[in-house]
DNA sequence: TTGAAAGCGCTAACAT
DNA sequence: ATGTTAGCGCTTTCAA
């Protein structure tokens, strides 16, 4: 920078002012500034302005991983928005429980970030209360945490479409598809299954234990296993609201490849709108990753700017039933039963 | 630092030397340094540290997105590698010509990394040029450019191995399904095609253009033409090979609609080992997305650390085929064609 | 509107 | 093994 100011006969002070876009440089000097740093390829340093100023120009996410579609779209909403405003994205990934400690223990992202988002992550009340001493505001993003700014979908509400939707097509024998505990989701997980129950409760519908089936996207015999459950079941479901569609899709496949028609003997749908979806033509009950990535990457510079902001704020976003090719009314299948 | 260099009755540097783990530092002192510092809850400002080494501990990514399987795959393994060099991951989301334009002009990255990753990206001559003089090793991931240090798979070979696959099992119409151009990915797909070539050439098949159809993995109709097109041939193909397996499950799904068992009427491989492959037991070339991103990570310390590394070093990681259920020898058809 | 000067929090060279 | 001290490149009073 006094290589700049050198080449422009001005004060260090005056360059500075410049190349904030300050007010108070004459535009004849303004030119001269700017010509003369554009000669140099020249770019502040915001290590330097950080130390002085107090801000590091940086917003940090917490992420469980960045494989998979939630997160992946999430991000590329919040990149681009950050950088609108002249912040960067750091990213943390902690995959395991290793890193988790580490992280908690080191917390590398204080003072090397002007606010934190926390994406789906089921945190321990100690981990919040050391987050909460991070000494910048911390968002949770993708859950909903008392008392700390957090941004997520109404997931009750969600389960809740999509089983009333199986109910409206007169299903009564509904099943429910949990997948085991993919790190850092549970919570999603938790207010799905209560959706679920509202519903049914709702129209009275006893709820039963047995049409409740937990299966791992990457586990096929025990998608089969589960599968074979229900189908196994003295009085079998004739629909199934599948938590995730990843797993409802390779529920359909199962179901077709054992030759049970999907949607004609078995009804299914799932949650996500994940792309997956499109491609098997899946109902299911959308939400949008990308707006949760806005959102709450907006709140994260409200928080940065304004400290008098409401720090309690919840932001819920909302879902939407996408009927597609998996779900269709109830037929009686008396006749069958009669046949035996 | 001042506050736990008094809490702990040393001096500044004392506790600046035990942070960063040197070894000149008595085991007492350390540990009361280290017990201070912990009760301060401190943690050392990269800000001012990177002003004095002129290191910011930072490797940042420059990446056309974040959703997709490839890049959440490989930054999901680079971003615990970094950090186990005490290195954090900075993401620059490019989504668009003006994000892209407005990156070179700018370069945020300039004086704000230590190294840059660019994944992907099919970069103009100027564009690299542009980040020749970033100051910073430079690293091409996905891609290979000539005199700079670059990471890839061996995508020619790959598609030779699917493509010989193909012939082993008898088949001779071997048709070729492309990717219309996802943004970054031009690259992969050329090479792809070479292969294909390549292994048709070396058992003397000629060459045929119509064997070559392109679809978008996101248009429906596209897809269902394209497969129409194969389909409605004089002699139309026994088999197919699809650059990438989303796409290849979707023409799967196509087929089967069409009633065309796969692979009984038709085999079909894909590309990269996507999770979906493993969902529709698709025949496929596996590649690791998360291979490239320790390799890449890896080649970005060492060339931080070693000034006097190979900078035109490339690293070419292995494809592997994976035979699954979409790929079956030929069934000689002839009994069909004189039976009409 | 501009300039001079005092740090921001750390590291590294030097001294002990 | 530990302490002292001089900056790193900026921003920000304060003065002119």
């Amino acid at each position: 920078m006094a290589d700049v100011a050198e080449r422009a006969g001005v004060s260090l002070s005056t360059v500075s002012r410049t190349l904030r876009g300050m007010t108070s440089v004459s535009p004849e000097v303004r030119a001269r500034v700017e010509q003369a740093a554009r000669e140099l390829n020249f770019a502040a340093s915001r290590q330097a302005a950080s130390l002085v100023t107090g801000r590091t120009g940086v917003v940090a996410v917490l992420v469980p991983t960045l494989n998979s579609w939630f997160m992946g779209s999430a991000l590329s909403t919040l990149g681009p928005l950050l950088r609108a405003s002249a912040m960067e994205l750091m990213v943390y990934v902690i995959p395991n429980l290793a890193e988790r400690t580490s992280f908690f223990e080191r917390l590398p992202a204080r003072r090397n970030a002007d606010a934190l988002l926390v994406f789906a992550f089921d945190l321990t009340d100690e981990e919040m209360a050391r987050l909460d001493d991070l000494g910048m505001p911390v968002i949770y993003v993708s859950q909903h945490v008392e008392g700390r700014p957090s941004v997520y979908v109404d997931d009750v509400a969600g389960a809740r479409k999509a089983t009333r939707h199986l109910l409206n097509l007169g299903h009564r024998r509904i099943a429910f598809a949990q997948t085991a505990t993919i790190s850092g989701f549970s919570f999603s997980s938790r207010e799905r299954m209560y959706g679920y129950r509202q519903a049914l409760s709702e129209v009275g519908i006893p709820l039963d234990d047995e049409l409740v089936v937990a299966m791992s996207v990457h586990d096929k015999r025990g998608i089969v296993a589960g599968v074979g459950h229900l189908l196994s079941l003295r009085e079998p479901p004739t629909a199934v609201f599948v938590e995730q569609d990843e797993l409802a899709s390779a529920i359909v496949s199962t179901l077709r490849r054992a030759r049970i028609d999907v949607p004609e003997r078995m009804s299914v749908i799932g949650f996500d709108d994940h792309q997956v979806a499109e491609w098997f033509d899946l109902s299911t009950v959308a939400q949008s990753p990308s707006d949760m990535g806005r959102v709450a990457g907006e709140l994260a510079l409200k928080l940065i700017d304004d400290p008098d902001a409401d720090r309690t704020r919840h932001v819920v976003l909302p879902t939407h039933l996408i009927p597609r090719a998996t779900t269709a009314p109830l037929v009686p299948q008396v006749e069958r039963e009669d046949s035996i």
